[in-house]
RNA sequence: GUGGUUUUAGCUCAGUUGGUUAGAGCGCCUGAUUGUGGUUCAGGAGGUCGCCGGUUCGAGCCCGGUAUUCCACCCCA
């Protein structure tokens, strides 16, 4: 939980809309109220305006003669919300808080300072597939050094991890000075956020639309005319950075864009890093309205499903709390649509690896305690052991093995005990042999 | 936030112009096999048809409301 100013004006115009606001305690502002009838709500009212002063002006007998009652559920409830909702708001992410952190504790951390972070945050967005109202964000981040090598590192942390996953990807990546540059070099800097929004649809929609609505929004033709090497770049990551440049080259922050993401490509060259997976993308955007520089989005290859992955620098964003002159640059993994993508590309393991390796069956009340004394020997020697719970056949208890991918059965029942042996059985061949416990300690080790 | 869509057995889904006892596949349980899983065969259990109300002699089906799922827009993790 933040406070609600904390979260506001960080995150765009839409970002705003999207904040989970939290009532004051004992409001309740549900649908139920809404839907009440007309008597019921004017006295329900009435006892508002008792609660409250700050709805006094409204004479709502003359808003419901006049209005519709839509419009007039509307107003209460615009007036309502400004009764009930407090000051607190759910976490939104968990950079613009980090920063807050950042700026409480200034004089008990060492800059550049390192985190990671995993946490639940909050969307008051309507739900879909990968689209969700809670969902866990990993956040790594540094601040305190405006230094091109962590961009490089953050791509060295992306590429490592779906490595790992066994996930193939693209990282895209574009530097907000870029679209400074572009907006600036088509003589549309006034109009920075709607320009950048249009190009940012540009696999969506096409460059025709997007032409289109570029010109609707008033960027001259010669403006639009000299947009379009955006869309037909060509060849490698240097070559398409090499004519951005030209593009913007009548734009200084444009040009100091370019020559940053020059620099960190430069550093990866220097660490041997695999560029395949990397992709420079102009039409990049991103939302969040608190990026400076480099801005990153990482897109998971064979599912439909939205990035996976967002980050970039910030130059100002403590500043916003107090502490001016502090860059810090981050990324976040969306957890759940990671989850979401392994899941759909069947990458998850069919077995835990930390399961049992061998079930121990039960007969009855002599052999169950043989048993359970087998299993504690078994995991006294480090060996991942479990006994059937209760007494029950023994092909109930082969099944139970069966379906839970136990790789052996160590069957033990009236002659076993007898003889002082366990019977073991393969799962996989089906093969089953004797053991004493000593020999079958070494077999399952 | 806007416009759609879904909801019937544990799961995935059929269900005709409103008509007797709402079906299938998979799963589950029992047995064939009293101490042996996967395969096969035989049998069985399991449903307030999302919820509330209405129309009708009669509603899973029609109407109203509500919840919910998913999708598109918007936006993003």
């Amino acid at each position: 939980m933040e406070n609600l100013s904390t979260l506001t004006g960080k995150y765009g115009d839409e970002g705003d809309k999207l904040i989970f606001k939290v009532l004051n305690s004992g409001e309740y502002l549900g649908g139920k109220i809404f839907n009440k009838t007309k008597e019921n709500l004017l006295s329900f009212l009435d006892n508002q305006i008792e609660k409250s002063k700050k709805i006094a002006p409204l004479s709502l007998q003359d808003i419901w003669d006049n209005e519709t009652e839509k419009s007039v559920l509307e107003v209460l409830k615009m007036h309502m919300q400004e009764v009930g909702i407090s000051e607190k708001a759910l976490r939104y992410d968990l950079t613009v808080p980090f920063a807050r952190y950042v700026v409480m504790n200034r004089n008990d951390i060492t800059f550049p300072f390192k985190r990671y972070q995993v946490q639940p945050v909050w969307r008051a967005d309507r739900p879909q597939k990968g689209r969700y109202r809670e969902f866990y964000q990993f956040d790594a981040d540094v601040v305190g050094s405006p230094s091109l090598v962590y961009e490089a590192e953050f791509f060295q942390i992306f590429a490592e991890v779906f490595k790992r996953l066994g996930t193939s990807v693209t990282i895209k990546y574009n530097n907000r000075k870029v679209l400074n540059g572009i907006t600036e070099a088509i003589g549309a800097q006034d109009k920075f956020v709607e320009v950048v929004t249009i190009i940012d649809k540009l696999d969506k929609i096409g460059v025709e639309k997007v032409n289109e609505e570029l010109a609707v929004l008033g960027v001259t033709p010669s403006g639009i005319d000299k947009l379009q090497v955006l869309f037909t770049l060509q060849g490698g990551d240097k070559e398409k950075l090499e004519a951005i440049k030209t593009t913007v080259s009548s734009s200084e922050i444009g040009v100091k864009g370019v020559e940053e993401l020059q620099a960190v490509l430069s550093y990866l060259e220097a660490a041997n890093f695999d560029f395949s997976t990397i992709e420079f993308d102009p039409s990049l955007a991103r939302g969040l309205s608190y990026y400076t520089g480099a801005i990153f989005e990482v897109k998971a290859h064979g599912v439909q499903i939205g990035s996976i992955c967002g980050g970039g620098r910030y130059d100002d964003l403590t500043g916003l709390f107090g502490l001016p002159n502090v860059s810090g640059v981050g990324i976040s993994f969306g957890v759940d649509r990671i989850y979401d993508v392994l899941n759909e590309l069947n990458l998850f393991p069919e077995t835990m690896a930390d399961a049992a390796k061998v079930l121990v069956t039960n007969f009855g009340v002599d052999e169950e305690k043989f048993s359970f004394n087998l299993v504690t020997k078994l995991r006294a020697a480090g060996i991942n052991a479990d006994m059937y719970p209760t007494q029950a056949k023994l092909g109930k208890q082969f099944e139970y093995a069966d379906k839970k991918k136990i790789p052996f059965v160590a069957v033990i029942g009236a002659d076993e005990m007898a003889n002082n042996v366990v019977n073991l059985k393969d799962m996989v061949s089906g093969v089953q042999e004797k053991y004493t416990v000593e020999e079958l300690i070494g077999k399952l080790k």
